[in-house]
DNA sequence: TTGTAAGCGTTATCAA
DNA sequence: TTGATAACGCTTACAA
């Protein structure tokens, strides 16, 4: 008369009776609790084999108070970033990554308009923290945010105060200026530059560089044009420069992305790099590498800051020291194109 | 004495205390129930305003049994494929879709190794259902996932049974052949094709749609050449057939990132295209469009194949028709490279 | 329409 | 080391 039900998913409680202990065996097994005997452990894992049992994250987290989650979220007017290989390297790194933890990481995209949505979200105990990767210097929300949630930023956030945003970045100022000597040392003397987004500090401080190094040469930094890292914005600022008439004979792109547009408008124009112009640009990507010629450029240790998020993130989340700033090296990638 | 306590998230019960109702009521006002009276709807919201109450996920899907949580499931050895403009697009449309829904979306990378443990988790209730973006064969375990929870895959699944896979995709067939008819079209009459792994649906069918167009125009069908859909596999494959000697005149390639690979070979080896040989590709992305010349290619609502997965996926869970499958329509865009 | 009360599947506290 | 038992914050019959 009696029939079994294999239908429902077994719980912890399942598990306790097959095993012959009480659920508190159970729950210590299944959080690797040194405190239990050998036999009990045996007979735990034997249940939960034979019962396929997977522990519910729900009841888990309303009992414990961790999420066990974390967030990654995108700013929206960023979202089509995901064509952009900075970012979608930066996101495979923290998403493998997480995959190896006990963690699991959820998408938040933030609506342009209610950025309030996506906050309420954060702060309703949802995650146990969040990564933001952020474009523009809206991050200002969120930099207020981590007063309530464990955050880590991707990219120095653009904020006001700002004494403890966790972030890991890369020494854009530095980096930029290297490359921008690059040229100076190719015997470049007007050297002109397609500038990122100033509202990002990659924009600014690339900038910053840029104009360090020309400085230090004692050469004019008057020759900028901006663009927002796109591939059609490098090549609108190419057209802009071309069309103004200025004279350069060298030039620095923020980004690898810009510098794949503006070497097209430059082919167009028929001029030819780097006999008529040296080029450098930032991020070594598919951009950079196949260009015609290929790019020297910097190259960031991209699948790392993802990486490097993450483990910040849970250290926070577990309340151990975190430095604030973790900052990843570059490297100059000299392929002759300055 | 009595000293109050603003640290602690508000919960229903709060809420309910300050509207002065029940926790049930505050209940179907946050579920939209439409038993509730506009008194007491105006209290409940007034006081979830008041006291910025967001409701606790955990504990909500432990009462309902929903997670409100989707899976992205992407197989590891996919993984780099952020780099792919595809994926990246559909991944972007989905996220974008979700973040318009009550759904939250979790982003699951599969380890090679143990998909056991992508699919103990996926079984183990903590998710509604599940979008899988595959890249190879090894999703026959995920079909079989199918049965205990709603899954939806982008690209049809590679399965020997196959009765009830859920999935969207284009006509990969039919778009190969027109692309390839294009080559006919321009008196193309030696076709060549670098094709896509034949372990996907994706590489297979526009194999076979290569075929197709070169049958009816009663060509043969004998040069073929293999790449993984990257940009080097591109590059190789075609170094392959040139070293081979082959002689074409007409090229089709079966993803335009294996184009472009494809392409710098035929300019290092002297080939003009479309003057000495005409070649065509498949999706319309960066890779193609800035290929110097750019190229015809068949273009694929990227964007919408993402966002129709998600939208497919929830009508699954809840309970509504779902057609098997839905194909997205594609668009022959002629560049002139034929 | 509203409230009462019984769970949902874990963890955590406290005895034993 | 183990086991009761009370939460965790919400949903959901069922009753009123």
């Amino acid at each position: 008369m009696t029939t079994s039900i294999p239908e429902a998913t077994p719980t912890l409680e399942m598990v306790a009776a097959v095993a012959g202990v009480s659920r508190s065996t159970v729950s210590r097994v299944i959080n690797d609790s040194p405190k239990v005997t050998p036999e009990a452990l045996a007979a735990v894992q034997a249940a939960i084999e034979k019962l396929g049992y997977v522990p519910n994250r729900a009841a888990r987290s309303l009992a414990s108070r961790r999420t066990q989650s974390i967030a990654l979220v995108i700013p929206e007017n960023t979202a089509k970033f995901f064509a952009d290989p900075y970012f979608a390297t930066v996101i495979q790194g923290a998403a493998m990554y997480v995959s190896s933890t006990e963690y699991t990481l959820t998408l938040l995209i933030a609506a342009e308009g209610d950025a309030e949505k996506t906050r309420r979200y954060l702060r309703g105990g949802n995650v146990d923290g969040a990564l933001i990767l952020s474009h523009h210097s809206d991050d200002l929300s969120y930099v207020a945010l981590a007063r309530s949630l464990p955050v880590v930023f991707g990219g120095r956030p653009m904020s006001q105060e700002g004494p403890t945003a966790y972030y890991v970045d890369v020494d854009n100022v530095h980096a930029a200026r290297d490359v921008t000597a690059n040229l100076i040392a190719h015997g470049r003397t007007r050297i002109a530059t397609i500038a990122g987004p100033q509202d990002m500090a990659a924009g600014l401080d690339r900038l910053e560089g840029w104009r360090l190094a020309l400085a230090e040469a004692g050469i004019p930094d008057d020759l900028v044009e901006y663009g927002d890292f796109s591939p059609d914005s490098g090549a609108a600022a190419m057209t802009k420069m071309l069309d103004r008439g200025i004279d350069f004979d060298g030039l620095f792109v923020a980004s690898a992305q810009m510098a794949s547009g503006a070497m097209q408008v430059l082919r167009e124009r028929g001029y030819s790099v780097p006999d008529d112009v040296g080029v450098v640009t930032f991020d070594n990507d598919y951009f950079a590498q196949t260009s015609r010629p290929a790019l020297t450029t910097i190259e960031q240790p991209t699948t790392e800051v993802g990486r490097t998020m993450v483990s910040m993130l849970i250290r926070l989340i577990d309340g151990l020291h975190v430095d604030t700033i973790t900052m990843m090296p570059t490297r100059l990638i000299d392929r002759g194109s300055a």
